[in-house]
DNA sequence: CAGGAAATTGACCACTTTTTGACTTTTTGA
DNA sequence: TCAAAAAGTCAAAAAGTGGTCAATTTCCTG
């Protein structure tokens, strides 16, 4: 079964990102907007908590204290900025770690997984997944047609898991760029375009199928 | 002793091809094609079981529940189609993994042997190990192929034993330098580089064979 | 403590991936 | 039909990754 990931954050928008990414991950991804939400949550029992300090209308570290009453995972702070004073605050309320805002999902991943690891229970993520004649092997990142390897980059492999994730689903470049980077776009760089060439040329290499199908005007969707 | 597998399908042609497939790479594979047979079979106490979920008049899931109740091997399903529900229905019976058809002997095997490897390492650990000619001397730390020994020094050692008990795991650098070193490795040393160089070398050496791999922009693994 | 082996570091090079920008083609709607 | 916007293409620059070597530091052992 996969780990489950607690996220505690008032912002929508953050809250949508990471868990989308985590579930990339492998990771179930629960989330509460607020104290309330976040104890109710606790009765699943989740593996590692994320929980943003500064929300309004609540002490994250009360709060970190309420869930630390219940719970021995771990728990990782997301905070804008860190003093020395932070941190022992933080330790002292029952933190494990802290991750400063603005932080990259691949960062943000390598400590969750650094302390699931620590951790240490038995993991048993998902990792092989298959779609349309395609085995997706997510611990390797690899996929294969058959037995030929598509030998795609992780940049590629990144975008390919996304959307195929999010399969018929229309999402424009700008919405691409901000899930696999994990940064807000700003302006068109052309760089999808250009891995999404990419990407076709080597599905069409190895399977001679259309899998990413361009919506004109809106964006791109895997085809399922 | 050779690993037991069990194979559940009523596919003739498919078990036929399993269980040599699987009795070159050294298992000993055992037949079943309905439910009685398989449950009269779990008298051998299989190290790990094939499940087909699909087979006419035969509900997996059912029979997956009642294997559950007399052994705790690891249980591979073997489907067609995979939905996230199949996933959960399949996890809730207590199944431990999924292969999807169509897939190569080479995925398959793999996938056995890794959960028999999961399920070893909570076992004793053995002192002398081989793998792939190469005869581990885990007491005296020393490695041999044939008559010719190794000569790695204690990190070397250290990395090809890691790397070893987790074949075809890929590991990145950072990874490697935790798991050995067992500290959080602070930025890109390139110590791990350097091993992996001598390491090669030697290895090359005795055997005239490659062992580690290097998978680009992901880490190294161990073939097997 | 000296001498040698082992471990580590940093610099360098070759190679791959990622990004960029100029340019072409396609699509759309006035 | 034509112009503007969107998408696609290409090659080259920039950034990142891994392999190698020599130099330095650390660790043993006699």
């Amino acid at each position: 079964m996969a780990y489950k990931i607690l996220i505690v954050d008032d912002e929508k928008m953050l809250t949508e990102l990471l868990s989308s990414h985590l579930q990339k991950c492998g990771y179930e991804a629960f989330v509460a907007e607020n104290a309330e939400q976040t104890i109710s949550m606790l009765n699943v029992y989740p593996d590692l908590i994320l929980l943003d300090i500064n929300m309004p209308e609540i002490d994250g570290l009360e709060l970190c204290k309420m869930i630390r009453q219940n719970v021995v995972c771990p728990i990782l702070f997301l905070t804008a900025r860190i003093t020395e004073q932070d941190k022992i605050n933080g330790l002292q309320a029952g933190g494990d770690d802290y991750i400063t805002k603005p932080f990259s999902l691949k960062e943000l991943t390598a400590r969750v997984a650094a302390h699931l690891r620590r951790d240490e229970r038995s993991k048993c993520t998902p990792k092989i997944v298959s779609s349309q004649g395609l085995i997706v092997n997510l611990a390797e990142r690899t996929i294969f047609y058959g037995e030929k390897p598509l030998n795609l980059s992780n940049r590629e492999f990144d975008i390919v898991e996304f959307l195929m994730r999010n399969a018929n689903q229309i999402f424009d470049r700008e919405r691409i760029y901000e899930a696999v980077w994990g940064l807000n776009a700003e302006g068109d760089s052309g760089v999808i375009k250009e891995h999404i060439r990419k990407i076709r040329n080597k599905l069409k290499e190895a399977t001679g199928r259309e899998y990413i199908e361009t919506v004109w005007g809106m964006g791109y969707r895997w085809k399922k």
